[in-house]
DNA sequence: AGAATTCGTGATAGCGCTAGCAATTTGGTC
DNA sequence: GACCAAATTGCTAGCGCTATCACGAATTCT
């Protein structure tokens, strides 16, 4: 089942056919009638191999992330893969395991293959990935961040605007003491550090030894024992603002074991707002982000830019937003709004 | 950069080259030498999709799976890429979104282009997607469950039987009136619940009133709703068996806020023991999988299949085990292996 | 009217690699 | 020393597709 199978009952030649494939405007009206039909009739489907050979292109699009388990990068491949479930692009993803030096390796490798373009994480490659990157003649988008110099294209929000907003949210809401409880921190997670550290100095209110981390990966497991740390710590503490919401919940069951009562005594924020946030008791403060969105953005840019229609803007701030929930006191401002006795929150919907 | 380049510097013929890199034992050693000191030279990279035209086989192992978010499949990909990484194997993941059909169009679209093997869950695809498979001359594996008449090979284990364990775990508690609460039902949750009817009804406990479900995709907030939906029809319960651990958080949570005391009026078990089961207060009792090990396993077989060395065992049963924690109360055995006062449960190592 | 351009189609020549066979060398065997 | 089998290397001919150029016909321009 070949593409001169096509040719020979559509009665033309097997270039013909080819363009009728790639550049249907380019062959008149009944031929492409009769082509159409032919390859419907053989249920004929491209080599893509033959294909790429031929024309030193692929269909591919690779994606570097971090981590394939992780439930923020999840999200952002579900939404690369269903894009690219619409276009004829293949995806074809790899894990950095948060190593640059992995990261170069796989950049390189990539770009042997000579992909239809790149996605990658963040603004911190390795100055040889970056070399590369700024040098490759194909669409490359980075996620998850912004930052000035793009390679291409950029998909993202603030992370540091994002932990200036936690945090100023967690002042309004009158809390001062308040610990930053961090995991593994990868370089978005750190300039949400680098947030909160700026809005606790701006108060005055900036202390190092308010700032808990590890180099263990984020987990529920972790989350319990850095409030256990804290606490051991820094027991006067009147809240905890987590990298992630994974921490936060296991701050919160730790906090639920040591009979510290949230968010009376100690508020609890998180970040991502993962789903099980919403619905925990209390309800988890967080800070929501565009996952989803973002990795179906990306690959629309991806899909323009091949067919020769850069987007409009090579830099899109996706946004995020704040879910001010039970496990923290409600800000002034909300108190003002809202009636006497809060209600159970709305749940927002969390769809998937 | 061809393989000609590499046959100039290495002073043999392509051909010569080509051997040397796919079967070395057939070239003679000073060859060998010559071939792979010129191959590090230039930093050569054989054109895969040159290779796949040419000998009409490729290094692409598919994936078939349902869901690309769901903590159990993601644990599973990782299983399956990280072993990827250590052969020649590429991967290639598809989506089916629990959709049988869809399952049988991915699994055209994929032998259409001859990966080198195939993966896919379970045992219940469409009868035509069952044919293309069993037809289909290259390794196959099921993951996920075991059954009768595997395509090809097959690792899991017995989701009816993990049912079982944890009603028969239940029962041994002491608890009699245990409702199981459902989220969407695909066939392996169906067969887990399966397990626990049989159990029930073996103990004449049996009723279809105990039961609840939704076609929800399971998540935090649907045990949420499930367990105030249980608690409204049926009051006089004393545990839940929750299909899947975020479905018991959900629950968890939801006693929580109704004042149901855990695991004193109201046992709740999960299933899967996701990382976060350990760390909830109280832990949730759960059934852990070797869900990572079954990547594994699974790329194991099929890299020995394609070297020629089909694996000794074409069905693998890495089984289960049950993880009893303070959600619920201990089973009789347990408490007469236990002192008095449970200690805090100790928690089990949970590496990413 | 003749030249220049555009349009639609086709012929040719590879893309980089490997299957299959052919040629050569080596090491034994009778 | 002649002969055979095995081991080693190389040649030839594509795999299925597309880039490039070529060609005639239709269209536009001067």
């Amino acid at each position: 089942m070949t593409i001169a199978d096509v040719a020979a009952r559509a009665e033309v030649s097997p270039i013909t056919v080819s363009r009728a494939l790639r550049e249907p405007a380019r062959v008149s009206e009944p031929l492409r009638r009769r082509i159409d039909a032919a390859v419907r009739a053989l249920n004929y489907v491209p080599d893509q191999h033959a294909r790429a050979l031929a024309s030193a292109r692929t269909n591919v699009v690779g994606v570097l992330v971090p981590s394939l388990t992780n439930t923020v990068f999840a999200d952002v491949l579900r939404g690369i893969h269903d894009r690219a479930g619409k276009t004829d692009l293949q995806v074809q993803f790899a894990n950095t395991r948060y190593s640059p030096l992995e990261e170069e390796r796989l950049i390189r490798l990539f770009l042997s293959q000579s992909p239809a373009a790149l996605i990658v994480v963040g603004i911190d490659q390795t100055q040889a990935g970056a070399k590369l990157l700024r040098a490759a003649e194909l669409p490359v988008v980075q996620i998850m961040e912004l930052g000035p110099e793009p390679f291409d294209m950029m998909v993202g929000f603030s992370q540091f605007g994002a932990g200036r907003a936690m945090t100023e949210h967690l002042l309004g809401a009158g809390y001062r003491r308040i610990a930053f409880l961090a995991a593994r921190l990868d370089p978005r997670s750190n300039r949400r550090m680098a947030g909160y550290r700026a809005v606790m100095a701006e108060a005055g209110l900036a202390d190092d030894s308010l700032m808990v981390q590890t180099k263990a990966p984020s987990s529920v497991q972790v989350g319990c024992e850095l409030l256990r740390e804290i606490m051991a710590r820094r027991p006067d503490i009147d809240a905890v603002f987590c990298n992630n919401d994974d921490i936060a919940l296991g701050a919160l069951f730790e906090c639920q074991r040591l009979g510290i009562a949230v968010p009376e005594h100690l508020g609890v924020a998180g970040f991502n707002d993962f789903e099980m946030s919403a619905a925990a008791e209390p309800p988890i403060t967080s800070v929501a982000t565009e996952r989803y969105a973002m990795g179906v953005t990306a690959m629309d840019m991806i899909a323009k830019s091949i067919i020769g229609e850069p987007p409009e803007h090579k830099v899109v701030d996706l946004g995020f937003h704040l879910c001010p929930r039970a496990s923290t006191r409600p800000s002034r401002a909300e108190a003002a709004a809202r009636p006497r006795k809060p209600a159970r929150p709305k749940v927002a919907k969390e769809t998937r």
